[in-house]
RNA sequence: GCGGGAAUAGCUCAGUGGUAGAGCACAACCUUGCCAAGGUUGGGGUCGCGGGUUCAAAUCCCGUUUCCCGCUCCA
């Protein structure tokens, strides 16, 4: 077996994360649905773990400054729903939710709002209509030329607008182009957003929606961790936790998933210092990512060009993309993280849609101005994907050939446990070792099957150590400790095992 | 949302209208003792779901769900 790769490989990963219980279709003995996904035992410690390096060496310990001064970034775990008027001001609810139709035969797509159906023949019923867009009438008056088989005038006709005609007349609407009527869907909503509503009553008045990012609720509360924290600008609060899109066609794993996991930090600086910030942080996201064990082969950055630009990244100087080489993207690349100069955007909206003044004051230069914003958001699912994809590796030379190769720090179980055979008080040994090493990293153990299996499951886990329990070990305290990503094994006692872990994955 | 393909044991698949199958995996026992070992025995399926045709449906027809590929979409 060797290493495939596109496709296959891609199936391949997804077949050995849901036997080995890294992530399983969301709900799936009721057949599942389309764009969530459950993570099992080892695929929620896996997640648990990429989530804990991020939140350890960005708010514990984060990077030292361009100046070489340590770095002030805070956490913030805010609500998944909001007062809904946080997502008008943010521009998440307004100008994107356009009701669009899809015509079936000629493919396009229209802004159903900008239709118009033209009736050349009034008061008859079940009498077709020709629809057109707004201000282009002549495709229209072609098709209903020719379906009803004389020349039509525009003057001899009426218009209304598509959304105003009754349900069942839509039947007898003919699309643009098209050479049949029906061929237009049900007009549908394009808001990303899930909505739902607070308190019993399900009426207008109680509509909110899970939060799309989780960038917002950290400008929500800039003013009370400025009023209640020491931080001085430039500083950063940091979040991580859930966001839902409700995005139109979930696909390729869990890569475009409908509810998914972000790590984000909102970085506050003074406006004339964002250009520099926005480089720094690029750099620093690049190197972190690397230092999780994406191999800088498989990493890419990338500049958006400027009509990619999200609405709140306009007036900014640009956005980053660290792009990851996923395997149904290759030879291309996919976002794994956006690094957004977001300017004073949101604290502006939202100091003027709450009325709340969003302004910094500067004690020593006593100036006052609103913050600029950069912001490295970054995909903790795509992340635990790209884990994935980049631990999977193949070994035709062992008999078990599929390896899992994570960095010690991200692994699910670090180690191992197991007595070369059930018996002569192995397990026993096996098993004392097993109680001691579990207090301080995941270990497992396991006593069943030949020794060769047991390795081969640890293999596919991706545990980077075994550590085996043999005859000598009941004459010398010793025991052999079994590299994954080489096979090679040495002899330790048995009471160097917690230090020889420690060394190799820090304390 | 559109078009194409797929769905049978935990996994990989065979089974074209007539008793539900194989290999691997899993459990127990025996043998073995450092890289998915051998033997014996055993558990496990309303054939994705819902209708229809038929004396009889995993198999034919319709619908539906999920997944994959290509479009579309991804503010």
């Amino acid at each position: 077996m060797s290493k495939p790769t596109g496709s296959e490989l891609m199936e391949r990963i997804v077949a050995v994360a849901k036997r080995r219980g890294f992530i399983f279709p969301a709900s799936e003995i009721y057949g599942g649905i389309n764009g969530f996904w459950d993570y099992g035992p080892l695929g929620t410690q896996l997640k648990n773990n990429l989530r804990d390096a991020w939140w350890q060496d960005m708010v514990e310990c984060p990077p030292l400054g361009p100046d070489g001064d340590p770095l002030s970034i805070v956490g913030l775990d805010s609500a998944i729903i909001q007062n809904p008027r946080t997502w008008e001001a943010s521009g998440h609810v307004g100008g994107f939710s356009d009701p669009m139709v899809d015509c079936r035969e000629t493919k396009k797509r229209y802004r159903a709002d900008h239709l118009l159906v033209l009736c050349c023949t009034e008061g008859v019923p079940g009498a077709p209509g020709f629809c057109y867009q707004e201000g282009d009438p002549e495709p229209a008056l072609k098709t209903a030329g020719k379906a009803l088989k004389r020349k039509v005038a525009i003057e001899d006709c009426s218009s209304v607008p598509f959304l105003e005609l009754p349900e069942e007349a839509r039947e007898t609407v003919y699309a643009p182009g098209a050479s049949a009527p029906g061929t237009l869907t049900e007009p549908r909503q394009f808001n990303l957003m899930f909505r739902t509503f607070v308190g019993a009553a399900s009426g207008d008045e109680n509509i909110a929606y899970l939060r799309p990012e989780t960038a917002q609720g950290i400008f929500l509360n800039y003013r009370n961790v400025l009023d209640t924290t020491r931080v001085r600008v430039p500083f950063g609060i940091a979040q991580i936790g859930k966001a839902f899109r409700n995005e139109v066609t979930p696909r390729n794993y869990i890569f475009r998933s409908r509810e998914f996991e972000q790590m984000e930090m909102e970085w506050f600086c003074l406006p004339q210092e964002a250009g520099q910030w926005l480089e720094y942080w690029t750099h620093q996201r690049m190197e972190w990512w690397k230092s999780v064990g994406v191999g800088e082969e498989s990493l890419t950055l990338r500049r958006h060009d400027r009509d990619e630009l999200a609405h709140y990244a306009k007036s900014g100087e640009g956005t980053y993309d660290v792009e990851y080489r996923y395997p149904f993207t290759a030879p291309g690349f996919g976002e794994l993280e956006g690094i957004a100069h977001r300017g004073c955007f949101d604290l502006e909206q939202h100091q003027s849609a709450s009325q709340t003044k969003m302004e910094y004051f500067d004690v020593e230069s006593r100036d006052r101005y609103l913050p600029h914003v950069i912001e490295p958001a970054a995909g903790l699912s795509r992340g635990v994907l790209a884990l994935l994809c980049e631990a999977y590796d193949v070994d035709e030379s062992r008999p078990s050939p599929e390896i899992m190769r994570f960095l010690p720090r991200l692994a699910p179980i670090k180690a191992g446990i197991f007595p070369l055979v059930a018996k002569k008080g192995m397990p026993e040994v096996a098993q004392s070792l097993f109680l001691d090493v579990r207090r301080r990293y995941t270990a497992q153990l396991d006593v069943k099957q030949s020794i060769g299996k047991r390795y081969a499951r640890m293999d596919e886990a991706g545990t980077p150590f075994c550590f085996t329990v043999d005859g000598q070990t009941l004459e010398d305290q010793t025991l052999t400790v079994r590299d994954r990503d080489t096979g090679d094994q040495e002899r330790i006692s048995v009471e160097a095992v917690l230090p020889y872990l420690a060394e190799k994955l820090g304390p």
